[in-house]
DNA sequence: TAGATTGTTAATCGATTAACAATC
DNA sequence: TAGATTGTTAATCGATTAACAATC
């Protein structure tokens, strides 16, 4: 019943249940065991009635889960149903895409602010949102009060600004610079997205190829 | 010296290792003891020890580790010296980042080709490369010989493409689809990346908010 | 040499898996 | 009821940490 602290493995499983949940739903399912979702995830049934238990019991005894209600308790679990602002900073390519691509959304993230420190990006209009100037980000945030900063900004300008983030009211950031953010600042929350180590990840496993099942985290 | 399979746990930690020693160099430092390199890494210096250990003795009694060699030797293990050719396929908004963002060629990755099914974005070029049309792939990989591809496409895509693919000899595959290769090909590298999953992250970290330091894979 | 710090073995801790009684 | 499958405890496995002898 989450009682005590649940384990950072189990948090990082959750997205992953709920993603094959989703699609199961999709097709039209309505109930699945721990066992056959086990086989299609490639994990253990164990594991998973393990997981799910942290926060209680879902399940029922010799039926199995209702797919359409797990899910749903998976994403008040990961507080998809809360509500949250969130500012982007950076839109280069990488901002870009990352407005234009992710489905914010449906988790419950609203984007309500873009920014750039480039003159020739500024006024520009993504995603019905109009690229703003840092300069303004002060302004903006003491008037809409987001709670999040997602950075796509090389890893020296987000040495400058977290501070001033924090100070203005961010508790948490999705960060794809490289800066180090809980260095200097606990109890902020981040996520760190590195896509080059995934890169280097992979080089690893092509030259040192042998064959394995690779293990979902 | 790399006998045995090397953990999951350790490869991860690997990436994370060159770059902090990267700019270790960068600050123009040219030794490190594990035990400092731990402070900055928020880790214990026995796990670096271990982790290094797998690989071989990289550090002098008394002295610590050269960092420059000891980067170079991180390079080596990752295979990043190994020319690695790459064709990209999906040339939407995350497929034009990924080309644009990344740094491949420090990696050793080599982009060789762009693809993408949608007639509007074929002939546009990127970072030097046209875009050409997914009919063209088979041509492309018999004469070119790519090694790695890069899928930025839907699910929904990736489905019909990898099997395709692989016939024509990919053999590691940088999926930010979310079709799971590896349930149907095994024997194929696979990494996968979701970012979605790392928002959901965030949001979870964000509601269950408990002021404690991540820990770092 | 004395001091520092590694490489490596042993101890601890945590996560995964197995087993089974509870129960739908 | 009988069969299926959960929830949960106990056993195993693997990863991290501690300790220390080797050695630069």
């Amino acid at each position: 019943m989450q009682s005590s602290v649940i384990s950072n493995s189990v948090i990082k499983r959750l997205p992953r249940y709920y993603r094959f949940l989703g699609e199961l739903k999709a097709q039209g399912m309505t109930r699945i065991s721990s066992k056959e979702l086990s086989d299609r995830m490639g994990l253990t049934a164990s594991q998973i009635r393990q997981d799910l238990n942290c926060f209680g019991g879902f399940g029922q005894q010799g039926y199995g889960y209702n797919i359409e209600l797990l899910q749903s308790e998976i994403a008040k679990i990961l507080g998809l149903d809360v509500p949250k602002n969130a500012i982007l900073i950076g839109m280069g390519n990488l901002g870009k895409a990352v407005t234009m691509h992710m489905n914010f959304e449906n988790k419950g993230f609203h984007i309500i602010g873009l920014f750039d420190s480039k003159e020739s990006l500024v006024g520009q209009v993504v995603k019905n949102l109009p690229i703003r100037h840092t300069d303004d980000i002060d302004e903006f945030c003491r008037e809409n009060r987001p709670q999040i900063a997602i950075l796509c900004i090389p890893k020296e300008a987000a040495g400058n600004i977290v501070g001033q983030l924090i100070n203005l009211g961010i508790k948490g950031f999705w960060n794809f610079s490289h800066y180090d953010i809980t260095l200097n600042h606990k109890d902020i929350v981040v996520e760190n997205v590195h896509l080059s180590d995934s890169l280097m990840t992979l080089s690893y496993q092509l030259i040192n190829k042998q064959t394995k099942i690779p293990t979902f985290r």
